[in-house]
DNA sequence: CGACTTTGATTAACATGTTAAACAGTTGCG
DNA sequence: CGCAACTGTTTAACATGTTAATCAAAGTCG
């Protein structure tokens, strides 16, 4: 929109561009739930993984990375821990060799299950805060705007 | 919105949540801009402290770690980059011996004015494939979120 | 079969995120 | 004034982001 441009260089004003109102965002919302992880001693980024595992079951490692949102790097990493911390399991697929398989077990899922409602009561409060229908919108446009962008 | 819970753990799929939700649209508008920094041999991070620095004028270093959505030991190493280039000049305030000073130089200056134009361009691109009204009514919504979560 | 390429995961190296601690400068108050 | 509390920044230590390089396992093609 031509109002958000500034006459210098042609770039909108930091606050009317996507990267830095998504970040804003962003941080706004981990900013509720962080004293809940930090209470559990679990990342905000270990948290989605063990989510993304319960949600969609075993996944080999490319998957779970994408879905997460994390390097392979950081995901071989994170997982080590989570494995010391006997979260989830790490095995080789067998059909191919190369594949890492990802497996929650037992005790990630009890602890999944002892955060969760602490974590559902932070967002039933932002969700208030915000209103449902809003929230709900915006979720959609989110969703599309990613759509959009991500292939082409 | 209740479709978007499951049954076991009151919580939203993950594809509904704004953590998630957020981090996956940044990354998706991120994808567009990072070959472009990246060819200019600077980080997301860097470019954010230069932009603002250029649209607010010089600050102290808590208020642009603010603006710029870094914490203060981020900024501080970025700071010494940024110097070191010669991007920047860090002086301290005369009335209060502890602020630290941060202003743009003109080869900073200079900078954003060689990176700016193709910056717009990937941003009109943006623009034009999700639609400028969309995007416009996104920034309002993602603006008013940050709000009511910010304080309180 | 054997050399070449490709793929999935890991390792390495460095930048940034994140919390706690340190430190100097400032403020408040006896 | 002098000491205690506080503030703005920096340092330290470790986790994660990020790119490039490595490695083993599959696939390709002669």
């Amino acid at each position: 929109m031509a109002q958000d441009r500034d006459k210098g260089l042609g770039l909108s004003a930091t606050t009317r561009t996507l990267p830095i109102a998504l970040l804003r965002a962003r941080e706004a919302v981990m900013d509720r739930f962080r004293p809940l992880l930090q209470a559990h001693d679990i990342s905000e980024q270990k948290w989605r993984l063990l989510r993304i595992l319960q949600e969609d079951g075993a996944l080999d490692a490319t998957t779970l990375a994408a879905r997460a949102c994390v390097l392979a790097p950081s995901l071989t990493r994170m997982l080590k821990a989570l494995e010391a911390r006997g979260f989830v399991a790490i095995a080789r697929d067998g059909a191919d060799k190369r594949r890492a398989r990802i497996s929650l077990l037992p005790s990630g899922s009890a602890f999944l299950a002892t955060v969760a409602p602490s974590s559902a009561e932070i967002y039933a409060e932002i969700e208030a805060r915000v209103g449902a229908g809003r929230l709900s919108h915006l979720l959609d446009e989110l969703e599309a705007l990613t759509r959009a962008l991500d292939k082409g």
